[in-house]
DNA sequence: ATAAACTCCGTACCGCGATACGGAGTCAAG
DNA sequence: CTTGACTCCGTATCGCGGTACGGAGTTTAT
């Protein structure tokens, strides 16, 4: 079986050291009981440490990733589907205002890189087009 | 000349008034001198603000609004054009992981559909799409 | 067997963007 | 001319996601 001190499984899975312990405190992680004084870890919480990362890079809260690692589990698709769509949601509405700001900002450097002198018009720009 | 107190200033460009006081101390907008024990906002107020909301929008930090602000005023296009450029690669990067988020949450999502019982693999979903 | 490195645990602190609280002063309506 | 709403200002607190510190105990290499 392979045992990972609390710093070799963080840097395995590309966190720090004290990262996993406040993902401890926060009911992500279980603390491993302890044969001994340290504590030793395999490569389950190698892999939990890796959803953690990406289902933060998807969005989630940490709240949200203590729910759904509860869920993992459990049979309860409906309760998964229903986080997975209201995320998929918003990640919708996301990338829309994202590619809002890119157009204004796009809109803003070509005012500014084309205009001869004086002042960018940067608030101008902005509040022409915040109507959001 | 249309004179509004904080409160109207606050509601008419949908902030709150704790949030133009926070703003001020934030040295985003200057506290105006008060004639009287009162201080007074105007249309130029309403519009910084939008503009600070606006920016919000588009990824800059209350520290990049504050130089954006600064620099509205001067003629330095340079400086302008590198922070906009700097956030649109930014908001280029932030939309490819957006993409890359609801690829793998669609992924889940048709996992935990099209499957009879059990478990959705919510871990295993992640975990195996996490090479980033 | 001793020094260096690591672990454990609690607690404090960080940056960000607000939001809340509270006392004193002020302003407008009845 | 009082009452109630609003303002001013300082300071405290919040939620989030960590990061840092420090003392005591434990492993590991030499």
């Amino acid at each position: 079986m392979p045992s990972l001190t609390i710093a070799r499984l963080a840097t395995t899975a590309g966190v720090g050291v004290e990262t996993v312990r406040f993902y401890q405190r926060k009911g992500l992680m279980a603390v491993p009981a302890s044969s001994g004084a340290v504590r030793h870890y395999d490569e389950a919480d190698v892999q939990r440490l890796r959803f953690i990362r990406a289902a933060q890079r998807a969005g989630f809260s940490l709240k949200e990733i203590a729910e759904l690692l509860a869920l993992d589990a459990s049979e309860d698709r409906a309760r998964v589907q229903a986080l997975t769509r209201t995320r998929l949601a918003a990640l919708d509405a996301e990338m829309a205002e994202l590619a809002a700001a890119k157009a204004m900002l796009s809109g803003l450097l070509s005012e500014c890189t084309s205009g001869k002198a004086g002042p960018c018009p940067i608030i101008a720009t902005f509040t022409g087009m915040a109507s959001h």
